[in-house]
DNA sequence: GCACAATAGTTCCGCTTTGTCACAAACCTC
DNA sequence: GAGGTTTGTGACAAAGCGGAACTATTGTGC
């Protein structure tokens, strides 16, 4: 049990889990894979093997239950509990994702956020108030936090990776443009709308 | 030349094209395979090869120059041009995307963008101002816009998502959670950061 | 109760992609 | 010219994935 899924298991494995989730919230009880095939484009059968390496959680001639298998699968992915996780950045973007329900459908709390700007320091959001960034390292300490999500301008970005990395944080999602240099025990997940925009083009253009 | 390339490569190719759009920021004029490694983890031989198939674009024992090989990569994904796209939801994710210099940067023109609300129709927004959706119909067919780009709450994305069908859009990015029904003909890239978050907490947990 | 349709679970095989090692060729510096 | 560096490239192993085929189970309609 110890064994770690393949980095293509588990990604297959979270879309599952988006699909599932936005299954459930449009009423549906049930789902069969040939369905989630639709949604994700991953091929039907490679979801049952998928899913039969773990167990037998369908019912043939019916498909699979929505709530048991979501529950199945948080269990597999080991992420049924609570997260903690540092928003930096109180702009736009940040306000964005801090008011996005996202985050919280999949168990994910934006403990705090944080900016530099004396304007917005103090300011309501979310759930609590926008901190001092000199703050972070202690609210990391406090609350445990392994995930830090970057919403500050490029320019900026190096700065609080840097923040972040002395902080503790280990995994890092970068919503700006810049490349991090971080040491080699913390990912860094950059998400780059315009390259994956060009990447679909290609694959338009006959 | 007619050849489709896999997807793999086209992928692996758009992530270059990011480093390598940094490293010019960063005022680098050469770069070695080794170094895009450091930044994409993607295998430095694999990195050669997938080059090496489309041309010497290299020195040896000096590297790539930065200018030449975004142009050479450019060519290959034949996204040299300008784009031009369609910006649904004025909120504060459309305000994020649309004050983002990160489109620009890679020949990506936000075109126009639209929502609902009578009350930010006419605001000023990027370049233009926001305007009424009823009028996206007429607007993609004027500036040939083929990509749309949902920033909408989720209850509300499906409707947009028909919108853009009807107006003739091919490629999506969905910005809200909700799973989007389309005619298979057009790509839809749904972003999940949380579930994105929940796959790399998998793989940081021992 | 029985036939039938739907769907999961499972196996096998082959194709494609990726990773690794190895090494020659070209280039820069000294 | 020597030596180190880096690309370009070949051969091969390993992994992943897709498709077809089949069985087993369940629900439905007669």
């Amino acid at each position: 049990m110890g064994d770690r899924l393949t980095v293509g298991v588990a990604a297959r494995l979270s879309r599952y889990l988006q699909v599932l989730t936005q299954a459930k919230k449009m009423g549906k009880d049930r789902i069969s894979s040939q369905e989630i095939s639709d949604y994700t484009n991953i091929n039907a059968t490679q979801i049952r093997r998928d899913l039969s390496t773990f167990g037998k959680f369908g019912k043939r001639g019916v498909g699979y239950n929505v709530d048991g298998l979501l529950a199945e699968i948080r269990k597999i992915l080991r992420t049924q509990g609570q997260h903690n996780i540092a928003l930096i950045g109180a702009g736009r973007l940040g306000q964005a994702i801090a008011s996005s329900p996202i985050f919280a459908e999949h168990g994910i709390n934006i403990a705090a956020v944080f900016d530099r700007d004396p304007e917005v320091i103090g300011r309501p959001i979310g759930t609590g108030v926008v901190q001092d960034v000199s703050r972070l390292k202690d609210v990391v300490r406090e609350k445990n936090i392994i995930v830090g999500v970057i919403a500050v301008p490029a320019a900026a970005a190096q700065e609080v990776a840097d923040a972040l990395v002395d902080a503790g944080v280990k995994i890092i999602f970068n919503y700006s443009e810049a490349l991090l240099d971080v040491p080699p025990d913390v990912q860094v997940h950059t998400s780059n709308p315009a390259v994956e925009l060009l990447h679909a083009l290609y694959f338009h253009l006959a």
